[in-house]
DNA sequence: TGCTGGCACTCGTGCCCTTCGACTGCTTGT
DNA sequence: ACAAGCAGTCGAAGGGCACGAGTGCCAGCA
C-alpha cells in the first residue's frame, strides 16, 4: 500500500523527528539518506504522505512531523526487536547475574534497570496472586483484640489482613483458630477462598475460636483485588522528553493510580510483546506517550509484564529490545528459583 | 532585631509573593496592607531589609522576593500552626473516621490524604523496623531448596527472606528449624538477632536441621537497613508550582532516591514540627523546595515521620496545619488499634 | 528624627516592524 | 516520472520604541 521510496521517507522523517524533535523538511531527507532523488520528488512524496495521513505540519511553511498513524507505521515495520547495544547488554547480563533470591526486591531493581537502559519509566508488574495457591497460613495476636493473619502464597508473595475482633481474646484460642483455618484454607486459591461459606468449617468448634474464625473470613474475603505489586522507576528520566510541565503533571498523575497503570499493561498482555501509541493507550492524557509492554514467562506460564513509558517520540528500537531482553531474562531469573 | 514596621513589610512581601509569584513592589505593599506608610518609606523599608539579607531584586527595577533568611523569619514568626480550613478539617475528620485496619495501606493512603489537602508532595515514613520486637518466625518451603522466613513485629509490620539451602530438603526438617528459630528469637528485636551468634543455638540439632538454621540467620542478619516502609504521594500535584521541567526532573531523581528522602525526614525528627528552607534541606537539588515535617507518636513513643514537599514558595500556615494535625490524628489512629 | 512627596532614572515587557530563512506547492522542462 | 526553479507563506529572530512598574535619593514638613 506504500510505495517503496515513500516507506523510505516515512522512515526517514520519523528517525529524524525522533532525534532532534524539530519538524523535518524535505531538504533534509533529500541529503541524508539513501534516498538519491531531489527534495522536489520527496516533497510531492510527503505531500501524499501527508494526505495519506501518516505525517502532519504544524504551520504552512515548517516541515512535517508523524502522526500516530506515522510511527505506527513505522514501528510495524521494525518488525520485531533488534539486538542491543554492548554496553546495555552487558548491563543486562551484570544486573542477572548479580541478582538474587528475594522477588519483590527484584522486580524494584529490574523497573529499575528498564528505565535505567531506556531513560524512561519503567513498569514492572509481579505476578497476580490470584492464581498462587495458600502455602501457609498464621494468625498472631497484636493485641488482645487484633490478629493479624499472614498468608504466604505458592508465588513467594506474602498478604496480611488484620482482623479486629470485638472481644478480648486468649492467644491459645487464636492458635486453635489458625490450625483449624490452615486445614481448611491451605492448598486454595484466594479467589477460592473467597467463595467458602465461613459456616460450614465452624462446625465443632467452640464458640470463641469460631468468632476468630468468622472474623478472620471476613477478612480474608475483603479486597485483594489491586494488590498486583506494581513498581514504577525512572519517571524522572522520562519527565526531561517533555516541555511543558502541564503534560508532565498528567502523566504522573496517571502513575500514581497504579490501577490505571495495570489495566493499561494487561489490556496487551496476551499479544506479547506489544506498542501502543498515543491514543492508541486508551487514555487521552496519554495522548503525547507511547507504552511499550511485554509480559514475563515464568515456569512456561504468563506470569505479569513489564513495559516502558516514554514520549511519542521515543526510540522505539531500543525501547523493544530492551524489553524483550529483560523480559525474557527476568522470566528465566524467576524460573529457576 | 528586626523594626516592627519591617517585620510588617516583610510578612507583606512573602504573603504576596507566595500568592503571585512575582516580585513585590513597594507599591502593592503600601496600599494592600495595614501598613500606614507611603510607598516611599516602603522603599526605605525595603531597602534595608535587602541590606539585611531577607530580600533580594532580580533586576533593578523590579520588586523583591524573598530569600531564604526571609522566608526563615516568616515561618518563625508564624509561631506554630494555625488552623486548617473548614472543608479541609472535615476531609481529615472523614478520612480518620472510615480509616480501618491495615498499616501499611493506612500510611499509603494518609500520604494521598496529605497531598489532597496541601497540593503538594507528601512523604509518610513507617515505623522503624529495628525498635519492634518479633512477635513470630514462620519457614515454609516454597520449593525443596528454597525456604521464605516470615516474620511477623509487634509493630504489625511483615518482613520476609527467602533463604536458598544448597540442598533439598524436607518439610519435617524445615519445621523443625522453625520451631528452634522461634524459640530463640522470638521477642527480640531485629538489632538484637542480627548480633546473635549462630553456632550457640546449634548444639543439640540435627546437622540438616543446622544447616536450615544457619542459612536463615544469615539472611536474617542482611540487609533490612532500608526497609522502611516509605510512601510519597501527590508529586503530580507538587510539580505544577514549578515551571521548569529541568527542576522537576531533579526534584523526582530526588524522590526516587527513598534513602535519601527517609534521611531528610529523620535529620528533623527529634524537633518536632518543623520546617526546612531551600538549602537548609542540605540538598542541592532542592534549593527552590521547602519541607515541613513533624513525627507522629504512637503509645507515647515516636514511631515514624510525614512531610510535605514544595516550592519555597509554599503556603507554609496551610502545610503546617495540615500535617501537624494529620501527623497527630495518624498516631492516635495507630495507637488505639 | 522620621515620614512623605516628588523627581529622575533604570530596565524589563510588550508591540510593531523588518529581515531572514526554511519550508512548501506548483509549473515547466527533460 | 523526476528535477529544477520560482513564487509564496509563515515562524523565529532582532531592532526600535513607548510604557510602566519600580527604585534611589533629596528636600521639605511634623
Amino acid at each position: 500500500m506504500l510505495d517503496e521510496r515513500k516507506a523510505t521517507i516515512l522512515r526517514a522523517v520519523v528517525t529524524e523527528y525522533i532525534e532532534t524533535a524539530q519538524p523535518v523538511g524535505s531538504g533534509h531527507v533529500a541529503s541524508s539518506t539513501q534516498v538519491n532523488v531531489s527534495s522536489a520528488t520527496v516533497r510531492n512524496d510527503m505531500a501524499a504522505l501527508e494526505a495519506e495521513g501518516y505525517l502532519a505540519q504544524p504551520h504552512t511553511s515548517a516541515g512535517r512531523i508523524p502522526t500516530e498513524k506515522g510511527y505506527r507505521f513505522f514501528v510495524d515495520q521494525l518488525g520485531g526487536p533488534g539486538k542491543l547495544g554492548a554496553s546495555e547488554s552487558q548491563q543486562v547480563r551484570s544486573f542477572f547475574s548479580h541478582t538474587h533470591g528475594e522477588m519483590e526486591q527484584m522486580l524494584a531493581d529490574t523497573s529499575r534497570l528498564l528505565s535505567s537502559l531506556t531513560r524512561y519509566a519503567a513498569v514492572v508488574v509481579g505476578p497476580q496472586h490470584e492464581v498462587a495457591t495458600i502455602k501457609s497460613v498464621q494468625l498472631v495476636s497484636l493485641s488482645p483484640r487484633i490478629v493479624l493473619a499472614v498468608l504466604v502464597l505458592s508465588s513467594g508473595a506474602i498478604e496480611k489482613h488484620s482482623v479486629e475482633l470485638s472481644t478480648d481474646t486468649e492467644e491459645l484460642v487464636v492458635n486453635a483458630a489458625a490450625v483449624r483455618l490452615a486445614s481448611v484454607i491451605v492448598g486454595q486459591t484466594l479467589a477460592a477462598v473467597a467463595t467458602i461459606d465461613p459456616e460450614i468449617s465452624l462446625t465443632g468448634e467452640a464458640s470463641d475460636v469460631a468468632t476468630v474464625l468468622r472474623a478472620a473470613f471476613v477478612s480474608l474475603r475483603g479486597d485483594h483485588r489491586h494488590d498486583d505489586q506494581v513498581f514504577i522507576g525512572g519517571t524522572s528520566d522520562m519527565v526531561s522528553s517533555f516541555d511543558a510541565v502541564r503534560t508532565v503533571s498528567e502523566i504522573l498523575r496517571i502513575l500514581e493510580q497504579q490501577l490505571v497503570v495495570v489495566s493499561l499493561l494487561e489490556d496487551v498482555l496476551d499479544r506479547g510483546l506489544s506498542v501502543a501509541i498515543g491514543r492508541e493507550t486508551g487514555n487521552e492524557a496519554l495522548a503525547d506517550c507511547s507504552i511499550v509492554v511485554a509480559p514475563y514467562m515464568v515456569d512456561g506460564e504468563t506470569a505479569g509484564s513489564i513495559g516502558v513509558l516514554g514520549p511519542t517520540r521515543m526510540h522505539y528500537d531500543q525501547a523493544l529490545s530492551a524489553v524483550a531482553v529483560v523480559a525474557t531474562r527476568l522470566g528465566h531469573s524467576l524460573s529457576e528459583g
